[in-house]
DNA sequence: CGTCTGTATCGAAAGATGTCAATATAGAGA
DNA sequence: TCTCTATATTGACATCTTTCGATACAGACG
């Protein structure tokens, strides 16, 4: 196994996939779009983080529903979201079901946002 | 100043202000569904690319809407929205309006996405 | 001042999204 | 098999988004 860290290459000081790289084309935007998209509400963005966040690295559908105050097939419509865009996955345990988080889909989108800080910061 | 590093707390090895460290309330969670609701958008997230890749830090609107199919107000109105978001920031030189990307703000969802990864990693 | 260029705002139309009540499905247990 | 519980799917409705053409605004340059 050779290629250890392929983490730098040609482009510079900058991560290679990471937007700071380069501009995304529009074929390279799609797949990170559907997932920020699925992130860009509120409800979703608590449900994956009260999955994620759970010690056991799985939670009860039944423990996500009484956090919020909303009907319970918007719940299952919101986790169906989150499947669709790759960030949790789920399995039926008897009259249950559990969803966990996909750890490396959440680092793939955090290493796409990270970007340079000027030396300054703020500006 | 002793809280230099706020970094670790009671939780245990993960990050303060991270998704798996505590689930997020709906005051904490209405902000970041903001900005990835922003990022949500294929045309958004090849905007924010195009103007963060960028090597001086800036970008003149007329070097972006070329490179979409889309007319020019509706570009401008993506611009408008990733920033309110608080990911860009512009500035009118002249008859040009320059923008910059805000990386504070985009590292910052960066480090709420990470997430550790198990040892054997692909579940 | 008048005109030209670059960018933003407005208003409208088509489509997508969030939500619910009603209903379906899957499995457990009598 | 019948019923009960937990979850998903369906269909409807209101709202929000994306997009455009038309127009307004800001500054440069005659």
């Amino acid at each position: 196994m050779s290629k250890q860290l392929p983490v730098l290459d040609a482009a510079g000081p900058t991560c290679s996939s990471c937007l700071a790289a380069a501009p995304l084309d529009d074929v390279q935007a799609a797949q990170p779009a559907r997932a920020f998209k699925a992130l860009g509400d509120p409800v979703r963005l608590r449900l994956l983080s009260m999955i994620a966040s759970r010690a056991g690295g799985e939670v009860c559908v039944c423990d996500l529903t009484p956090g919020f105050d909303l009907a319970q097939p918007t719940i299952s419509h919101h986790l169906k979201l989150l499947r669709q865009a790759g960030l949790i996955d789920c399995e039926r345990r008897g009259t249950w079901v559990y969803y966990w988080a996909l750890p490396e889909a959440l680092n793939r989108l955090a290493a796409l946002l990270r970007v340079p800080e000027p030396a300054g910061s703020a500006r």
